[in-house]
DNA sequence: GGGCGGCGATACCGCACGGGTATTGGTCGT
DNA sequence: ACGACCAATACCCGTGCGGTATCGCCGCCC
């Protein structure tokens, strides 16, 4: 009958306020972006040390930084906290009088299929209606992990896939896209190595999770329309599924990449969902 | 730079108190489990109901049950309570001097495979103590999802994998295990029609999730030892995966059932865990 | 080298909120 | 009709969270 006890659990709040002191490094940014002040910060991180038992900052007067204990804590409380308010969202979505469903997707991406996906699911019996949302690279994840989407289509290996469920609905080969006129863009294919070893035209640098940019020669990007504007103007190229190219207008160049990674599309949900609208959705998805 | 903004949330508190009510559908006795009052726990869900603006339980003063939204917060109230936990268990062992890995399984389950495991790899370079953790059925999905262990043994299709990473180990057919002298016991092999028929003998029934029973004619079942004794005393046969028939001492009769679901076995891990120990486990274990 | 500036920790205070007791109000049994 | 049961309300108290003021420590710069 009963189940586990949780009992003398950390509160969220302890664990936004390491999130936040963890990410800025600074106590006194992190008091800001939490709206308080520094002393009771503080105050809270070190009663969180003592709860715990841990010590997660090494702290100089100068700087601070995590121990091996607090950045497991940093990665665990995101995921905590994401859990939480998943809770809280899809709590107040079931309370809602209209169902409707929250489909994420990257904006541009797959536009073919998801329109198939959404006339489709539209005709079957029982349908709701499918909010959609679109959103920049390596979102979608989030937007599914928070609760702020019910489905999203995901696309391997450049989205991670681990802790959702997923079906695969399609795979494609990659193409370069490269500026109309480069020495190259007559070729009938080219090879991985071949398209690294462009100088001239370096791939582009995708935010991580986290906001920052790896380092490397490309330029930074956050969306697909400032990559397709940088090829055009002969500052980049860039490696694609081929169904993209639909979304490129002329000043490109396409070529085939026989050796590239194929990219597969998954229709992804969270576990335990037990929505009937997105067993619905995924169920139509998989019989396109 | 700034991640997502946490604000607002729901504290674990509050959530906990909500889980208590919504398994007990009664204030008292979830105020009792709590070791706290009723008027205060009475105070705190409208509290989360005006938070979340939604009702949450139908009150009528004889009893009460949970609403819509009300289950959808149960069930995910649940899984943010266990990833709470999981954040507090898994800074707290990081940040032990010996690293160790909890290994959790089904006690009596795949013991053959699991001695060659830890045997392969405790001869590994660079392996680290491996503490197990033997428990009853069910148990080690919830071992994993609140961080008490780190990796596991699960069974497919007893065990469900979902927002687990898994890797397959090993695929066995299932035997019925039956009275030694039962009319059926010198048979080559049963079909599930057979075994569903034997009305003298029934399945037991494992507990759920939440420790309740479902309804049928078996007897209840709480570990296997209890199942073997019943069996022995002709109150019940059983399906098992063959390796167990290893466990099983005189008294009991063994027959093929080919056209049952084989199981599994696969080793499960949190996704994201990014353990040295966890990883080079799995990977010995995929050697084996 | 001494003074200044930046930053985290400490000291102290006030109030909001969580929790306790006593009581009410409404509904179902008998 | 009356009593039992149970959630909600009323009221009170204490803890603890958050705020302001200040200290202590260290690096930097003139």
């Amino acid at each position: 009958m009963v189940s586990a006890g949780y009992d003398e659990l950390v509160e969220t709040r302890e664990l936004r306020y390491f999130v936040a002191v963890a990410e800025e490094l600074h106590f006194g940014r992190a008091a800001e972006r939490l709206a308080m002040a520094q002393p009771p910060l503080s105050r809270a991180i070190q009663q969180l040390e003592r709860r715990l038992g841990v010590v997660l900052l090494h702290r100089t007067t100068r700087a601070i930084t995590l121990t091996e204990a607090g950045s497991v804590l940093l990665r665990e409380a995101r995921t905590a906290l994401d859990a939480v308010e998943a809770a809280e969202r899809r709590t107040r979505r079931a309370a809602a009088d209209q169902p409707g469903v929250v489909l994420a997707a990257k904006a541009g991406a797959s536009t073919e299929l998801l329109s198939k996906l959404l006339d489709a699911y539209a005709a079957e019996p029982g349908a709701v209606a499918v909010e959609m949302m679109l959103c920049g690279p390596g979102e979608p994840e989030s937007l599914l992990r928070t609760g702020r989407a019910d489905v999203a289509l995901l696309h391997r290996p450049y989205d991670t896939t681990v802790g959702f469920d997923t079906e695969d609905l399609h795979t494609e080969q990659q193409v370069a896209v490269l500026p109309a006129g480069h020495p190259l863009a007559n070729r009938s294919h080219l090879s991985m190595a071949e398209v690294n070893a462009l100088t001239d035209l370096p791939l582009p640098r995708w935010p991580r999770r986290d906001g920052s940019y790896p380092d490397g020669p490309g330029p930074q990007v956050r969306d697909h329309t400032q990559l397709t504007q940088l090829i055009t103007l002969g500052r980049a190229c860039a490696l694609m599924p081929e169904s993209l190219r639909a979304q490129l207008g002329d000043g490109h160049a396409i070529v085939p990449v026989p050796d590239a990674p194929a990219v597969t599309t998954v229709i992804a949900w969270p576990p335990h969902s037990r929505s009937k609208a997105v067993a619905d959705l995924v169920h139509t998805a998989t019989r396109l």
